[in-house]
DNA sequence: GGGCTGATGTCAGTTGCTGACATCAGCATA
DNA sequence: TATGCTGATGTCAGCAACTGACATCAGCCC
């Protein structure tokens, strides 16, 4: 047996959104997650760089994701729906933890902060796409237009999702959410 | 002559842009900021939420303009084509200030928590887009996916104007952006 | 046995940010 | 002219996020 209980930073993590979902972000101190923990706060902030961001440690595994499922896209596959595939491929991912979503997207857009967090996440996988797509030999912009007009639908269907007016999973609603944003971009003045 | 100095909340703009550019918005305190424009730093946060603040504060009048034009423009007018009338209007806005956004945007793209911040309010210009599209009648998910997409299309030909590659003006960027977006979406898997 | 390692704890300090209260020029009005 | 109100600013105390420096100590290697 270890000196110490094991899975410090899970254990962060836990607590961190148990807490919010309790009292709120702006009511909760890091001390009081470090408590919870069995831990310091000190060693709180040796696991996450801020108060923010322990509700967010997953997102490297989510962009790998990503990013690996755009790259094994067979080479014929279009811009747009290579983007398509790997947002599917994480929608199925969040599947399976559809609770766990649910109570972390609540505690997420209650807060100002914590929303810009994942913004910022978002931005910063819609980058990643793009540089996939660049390997793939697109060119810019289409690869940065493709790569953030997938993040945006990825957010649409997200919110509906969580809304759960119906019954369609997650990468079914992203299909939907592309066909949707076909449609409204369609027609319109042609470039000159 | 009254009893302070004029335009208190002009003057702690300057000094923040200043200092930041400077020497960087970390190593800049509030107190220094307030202290340059001949306040203290009570003041400060009497005219701005927090630290970040003080670089958007035109972002509101911007939204006004925004919304504004998308609402005055044609019922005949398609739901994507109204969002690029409105950034191209905004567009020709920033136009008019080369020089102070080109600054502005060094230093937010320098700092991490700059970027979040300017995503936040970029999330809410596009939520501000949809609620006008709502309001002409454009139904979900057709509105927020419009108004994401040309918060989207926007994004990239400010960064295409910024590093000014040619000589287009941010408006005409605004409309290239917009017809590679629809070259990048069009074709793919129709709906089913 | 002795020393090294790595996760954790302790402590002091800076800074962002807030609430409560004080100040005081200018204005209105008796 | 005296009186009192208003609103922008200042002063002060305090909380909580975050950081750097150093201490601790079980387990492991030699």
């Amino acid at each position: 047996m270890g000196r110490w209980e094991p899975d410090a930073r899970g254990r962060l993590e836990e607590a961190a959104l148990a807490l919010y979902g309790e009292r709120g972000f702006e009511q909760t101190t890091v001390a009081e997650i470090a408590q919870r923990a069995g831990l310091t706060e000190r060693t709180f902030f040796r696991y996450f760089a801020d108060k923010r961001e322990v509700l967010f440690w997953g997102s490297g595994a989510f962009q790998e994701l990503l990013v690996g499922t755009l790259t094994r896209a067979p080479d014929s596959t279009s811009p747009m729906d290579a983007v398509a595939a790997a947002l599917e491929a994480a929608g199925a991912l969040l599947e399976e933890r559809r609770e766990y979503s649910r109570q972390r997207h609540t505690v997420i857009s209650s807060n100002g902060e914590l929303r810009e967090r994942e913004l910022i996440k978002l931005a910063t996988l819609a980058s990643a796409l793009a540089g996939a797509l660049r390997e793939r030999g697109v060119a810019e912009p289409a690869a940065s237009l493709a790569a953030e007009a997938g993040i945006a639908v990825f957010r649409v269907a997200y919110v509906s999702w969580i809304a759960e007016t119906d019954g369609r999973d997650l990468p079914r609603l992203i299909r939907d959410s592309l066909d949707d944003l076909r449609a409204v971009t369609a027609g319109g003045a042609a470039a000159d």
